[in-house]
DNA sequence: CGCCTTTTTGCAATAAGTTGCAATTACAAT
DNA sequence: ATTGTAATTGCAACTTATTGCAAAAAGGCG
């Protein structure tokens, strides 16, 4: 059956309120926020675009609006290392993402890449991965073609 | 052959030195902080023991100085979820860490798990991740055998 | 040894995120 | 509709980390 526009907003909020969290006008907003925003949003843009509607809206309470979501599973973390944090919606669909630490580059990188460790670690540690939204450093294809380091400049190792 | 002492402060200053970098005493202390402590020491530990000899130092050399070893490899920086990062001498030995969200309880992973992993994304996407210090977080055997939820508490889930 | 250049530091301001507490408010029960 | 109460918010203070800039200092060179 299709989503209907308003189910997106209606049903998150709906999973609060049968869990006993009471559904506040600030509590409604961060979450439209969220599910409007197609791309990663910051906690700072939920917040300019909450207080552009109700002004008297305070940053802590999308801090700990945020908080409850993802401690419920509504919308998953990322740090892509800029400094500061990003939220998405977690019922549009988990994924990870490569950074770049030459170029700064993100790619995209599929759930099923991590399966077989998540089970490995439920095997081996009976341990319950929560890897819902994971950013993994490193160097991309095309920087690693290129040139290396930055000051030492030449290569200094021995084994090519 | 046996490592002296002396050489486990030497040798990263030495690679410091040979890559174009400066040896200030600040420098120096701040590596023999990281290195003479056993656990994983985190930003203030360390300005709390270097201006215990050198007063004058302040708290932004010590957090530039880290991601100078961090970027040249020669520390580790890990999230463990205490809301504040925790660093540790590259030259220990990588490991990874899975942290419980329920009980907080730390075990430590073997390198050799994330291998696939990192193997799968070099064959499959030309990437060279960099997981060097790596915080799983999830659920950990106990607290997986124990009940669940916190708040709704009656398991809703329709899959057993 | 002292000069010179570039790196590094200290300082102060700033950013991102968290927390204690009193005031407010959602919502269930009258 | 009104009330009672626990959850939630706003506020202000605080913590962790970062940054621009001028002053200080490391290390190469003469």
């Amino acid at each position: 059956m299709a989503v209907k526009k308003h189910d997106v907003e209606r049903n998150p909020a709906q999973f609060l309120q049968e869990r006993g969290f009471r559904l506040t006008p600030q509590r409604l907003m961060i979450l439209a926020a969220i599910t409007e925003s197609q791309k990663h949003i910051s906690a700072e843009e939920i917040y300019a675009r909450v207080s552009a509607q109700y002004p008297q809206v305070n940053i802590s309470t999308v801090y700990r609006t945020l908080a409850l979501l993802k401690e419920q599973g509504l919308v998953t973390e990322t740090d892509l290392g800029e400094g500061r944090v990003r939220y998405h919606a977690a019922d549009k669909g988990h994924h990870h993402h490569l950074v770049c630490q030459s170029c700064g580059a993100i790619f995209d990188l599929d759930e099923a890449l991590l399966e077989p460790l998540e089970r490995s670690l439920l095997d081996e540690y009976n341990f319950e991965a929560d890897i819902r939204h994971l950013a993994i450093f490193g160097r991309c294809s095309r920087c690693r073609q290129r040139a290396a380091p930055a000051k030492g400049q030449e290569v200094i190792d021995a084994h090519p």
